[in-house]
DNA sequence: TTATGCTCTTGATTTATATCAAGTACGATA
DNA sequence: TATCGTACTTGATATAAATCAAGAGCATAA
């Protein structure tokens, strides 16, 4: 990585209050790498090489069983992934591929496991931020489980607007598909909710979501607190 | 806490490498606490008030939404719950009930945060942790998006039978509800898929489960070291 | 513009799971 | 031992979601 790159990548959240030695000495082990779109950057069941930090573009955790595949998330600029399979020295539980054209920076994991081990301001930011990611799966897993697909839909929807300015108009982020497998439904169905929730005041053309009429929305949706609180 | 208790507890894997000062400190604040079997001992959306450490019994984690309730896991002897909670200073995600008559111990939610801020060893123990934690619920999370009922019990049933000796046999630790509940199904649908097991070498006569054909089983289940696998 | 290849939608159907309603087994208690 | 309550099972049915099969819309490139 070039000086300004370095200096670009000192200011992540992951880095704030930790020594600029242990910073500095992980930053001189990185890589900052540019993946087009499409490309996988991480296999599940392989060992964890390297911490990931999205600089920019847009990430798709996944999995598959079988003849099967279901998106766990998608993430993007600021956010890191594979964070607890370094730290414990694991293979990936999910896969990685690039849904735009990212950069992402690669941080050597045996480098991040010795600042975890050296640098208690590191080892908090870091249990800091698995305690927020395990927060975020375990409203996942409610959300899987306690609802139906109709629901889901209905509270991403506002949850991505809110998320997004709360204006009540928004783009989609990504394809249909991927929104489909990030809900776990198939697209047909993710199609036919979204026909469903047009008596809601909900107006989807292309990628722009129109809610025109939010009190039905949040009557059918009954957001939860515990399950969709956009604070983990 | 009498001395000995304190003595008991000093040993706990949450502690070990941690400064007996700080150790001191959180259990002369604590409480060691027994549970009646069905009691309540954590509600979802409480304040965190306590970091909650099971010495003996078993606790179910549950969540309800509208008229729905869904059983996130169940747990025993030597696990820690609401971590995340207690280090972020927010609510609890979830409930807790007792299973069984428990013990539980009690530490104060501020003198963790505080042990978390000032010793390294601790902050490092509980990241160690939550990085499990949160891949357990990335497994259950894929559990649940990539596989049938069926599939869920078939695995279920093979975990279950290595995690205690890998005999081939052995009891169902609780309830069939409550195992139908946490595999995220109804409790008939448990029963049907029970008896849709018999071809596959699979006895269930009340608690006792018996493995009759390992290799049968194993090919429904298909168990994956992604999802399944013991050690995280 | 017309082709080409997508993604998405719509309709028909199947499959999986939940629900409702009895019944049965079984353990605890008197 | 008899009785009560609870957990579990079984059958019938309803609902939710997946799958299969076309077709429509839309962007891109020739």
């Amino acid at each position: 990585m070039r000086h300004d790159e370095i200096e670009e990548m000192r200011t992540l959240p992951l880095f704030v209050g930790v020594a600029s030695t242990h910073v500095e000495t992980m930053l001189r082990a990185s890589f900052l790498q540019r993946f087009p779109a499409h490309v996988e950057l991480a296999r599940e069941g392989d060992p964890a090489d390297f911490l990931h930090v999205i600089i920019d573009g847009q990430i798709e955790m996944y999995s598959a069983y079988r003849d099967r595949e279901t998106t766990i998330s998608v993430i993007g600029p600021g956010h890191s992934f594979i964070v607890a399979a370094v730290i414990l020295d694991r293979v990936y539980l999910k896969s990685a591929r690039a849904l735009l054209p990212s950069r992402v920076l690669l941080i050597p994991a045996e480098a991040v496991r010795r600042s975890f081990g050296e640098d208690a301001a590191f080892s908090r930011a870091l249990a800091l931020e698995l305690a927020g990611a395990y927060r975020g799966v375990v409203r996942e897993l409610k959300n899987q489980k306690l609802r139906s697909s109709l629901e889901r839909l209905a509270n991403w929807i506002l949850t991505h607007d809110c998320e997004s300015g709360g204006t009540g108009r928004f783009e989609l982020p990504f394809d249909k598909r991927v929104l489909a497998s990030r809900l776990g439904m198939a697209p047909e169905v993710l199609s036919r909710s979204i026909a469903a929730l047009v008596p809601y005041g909900v107006k989807v053309s292309g990628r722009v979501v129109q809610i025109g009429d939010m009190g039905a929305l949040n009557g059918l949706a009954h957001p939860s607190p515990t399950i969709d609180g956009t604070v983990n």
